[in-house]
RNA sequence: GGUGGGGUUCCCGAGCGGUCAAAGGGAACAGACUGUAAAUCUGUCGGCAAUGCCUUCGGAGGUUCAAAUCCUCCCCCCACCA
């Protein structure tokens, strides 16, 4: 356990918190001994992605310094949704949907949290809230409630004036929210809960609700919202979201939507989603112009190794070398990451997107356009027309400038064909031998 | 339950009988410039075997040579009133 670091002051220094409820408390409350705190995590999808990844990543730090993190599976509040801070109704979920996405999760998180030993644990809320009895919950928790408090809480606010409304049983939320918290600090001593800045108003009726119940002190601590330099939500491709599912997000996609940060944000998200000392990452500030990228490789390597493993995030990071060119990261820049320095051995694993082709499809000749639209480089036929005539669409590196341009054998090399659309997409493809006649060799 | 206002292409949001695949903005994509950055400028942005054809404007019918636009019924949302 390590006990040089105070929790707090680290989350402090990287840029989590935004607000913590009684301070000097809380920060006298983790200082002195092993505390349990936790996040809770909506079962939504049969994946977390990096929009999740701030509350990861503090639950990740806690278990460092020493405390036990809970993370909270919502199997039952799933089963409710969340309104705070959204625009619309959640859609909601079956209970058969919630525990899968549930069990998925649970192993996602544990490439971040060491479950072993109870060292953290992991909880579903679905254990106590679904056998609940209306009436008796009414009295015995409801009571504490004041709804004229409630529609003023700053989470129901947008839904409170917004044309979409709030239906009752989203309104019901905060209170399954702050059960939550209860019974966590009943069962397991919890005293802090952690989420976003929009649960602010959720995690304080926890506390309150932990007061009124059992006359104790809880705590709370809300996370920044973290937005990429232009504003836009952590996370957010054309593609969709960025998954931590590999089947999802492949690694390779994974790395590179780090590698691409903006340069703003290089240093912030170093502090934020990887776990380099401070005063490493301080070094950034003096990186300049093209030597930010090499801080944007620690950033791709180290958060794609954490997730994806070192295996993984060797080969997104060669495999980007080889398509773009990037410089080996130098050795003294961030010493404690350990991204390989220098090339390594020539491996030929591929790890950019690849589709395998029939023989057959191309001995006569293949327009490039369904191929672009096959690999999935573009959307349509008409997208993949578009791009060729924008001069977007590029084969083995060359610009194809005719829209008639059709793929043939002699396209083909030892690997394959590679197919690139604009500066950043790029996908190989293989030929593999048709069916029927696999025999010549 | 009453009255009024709405549901339009990824999002916001115009359109209110033909000239509408549907203004404008945002997002996105491509090109130029670069550093796999940002900003900026330009172009594109429903689908297709493409000077044309098909699908789209909450759903189902109807009127019309012609409908996102008019009529009928239905579904959903909102506001005020009860």
């Amino acid at each position: 356990m390590c006990t040089m670091a105070h929790v707090l002051e680290i989350l402090e220094e990287r840029g989590f918190v935004e607000a913590k409820t009684h301070e000097r408390e809380l920060y006298d409350w983790l200082g002195s001994g092993q505390r349990t705190c936790y996040v809770g995590f909506d079962p939504t999808a049969p994946s977390l992605h990096i929009g999740h990844l701030i509350p990861v990543m503090a639950l990740a730090h806690m278990q460092r310094c020493g405390h036990r993190p809970i993370a909270l599976v919502g199997g039952g509040t799933g089963l409710v949704g969340d309104p705070s801070g959204k625009t619309e109704m959640r859609q909601i979920l079956t209970a058969e949907t919630v525990r899968a996405n549930a069990d998925a999760i649970k192993a996602q998180l544990a490439r971040f949290i060491c479950f072993d030993e109870d060292r953290a644990l992991l909880r579903n809320n679905a254990d106590w809230l679904v056998s609940l009895g209306y009436i008796e919950f009414l009295r015995d928790i409801g009571r504490h409630f004041s709804v004229n408090r409630m529609i003023k809480a700053e989470s129901y606010r947008m839904r409170l004036d917004s044309d979409e409304g709030l239906s009752f049983i989203e309104f019901n939320y905060m209170l399954l929210q702050a059960y939550d918290f209860l019974e966590l600090f009943r069962r397991c001593d919890c005293r802090l809960q952690m989420g976003g800045s929009d649960q602010w108003g959720n995690i304080v009726a926890g506390i309150e609700l932990v007061r009124k119940v059992c006359q104790q002190q809880a705590f709370g601590i809300t996370f920044q919202l973290i937005t990429t330099a232009s504003g836009a939500k952590m996370g957010k491709t054309a593609a969709g979201a960025v998954w931590l599912d590999a089947d999802r997000t492949s690694p390779y996609e994974y790395y590179q939507y780090w590698v691409n940060s903006a340069d703003a944000d290089v240093a912030r998200f170093l502090a934020l989603y990887t776990f380099l000392p401070m005063d490493e990452i301080r070094q950034v500030a003096e990186l300049r112009d093209a030597d930010l990228n090499l801080a944007k490789t620690v950033l791709a390597f180290e958060t794609t190794q954490i997730v994806h493993g070192r295996q993984a995030a060797v080969e997104a990071m060669k495999a980007a070398r080889r398509m773009f060119g990037a410089r080996p990261v130098p050795a003294d820049l961030m010493p404690s990451s350990t991204v390989p320095r220098h090339d390594g051995g020539q491996r030929e694993e591929d790890v950019v997107p690849c589709t395998e082709l029939e023989v057959d499809l191309v001995a006569e000749g293949l327009p490039l356009f369904k191929l672009l639209q096959a690999t999935g480089l573009s959307a349509s036929g008409g997208a993949a027309r578009r791009l060729i005539s924008q001069g977007g669409a590029y084969v083995n590196g060359q610009r194809v400038d005719s829209p008639q341009r059709v793929v043939t054998m002699d396209d083909f090399g030892n690997d394959g064909l590679l197919l690139r659309a604009g500066k950043k997409h790029f996908h190989r493809v293989r030929l593999k031998k048709t069916q029927g006649h696999a025999k010549e060799d």
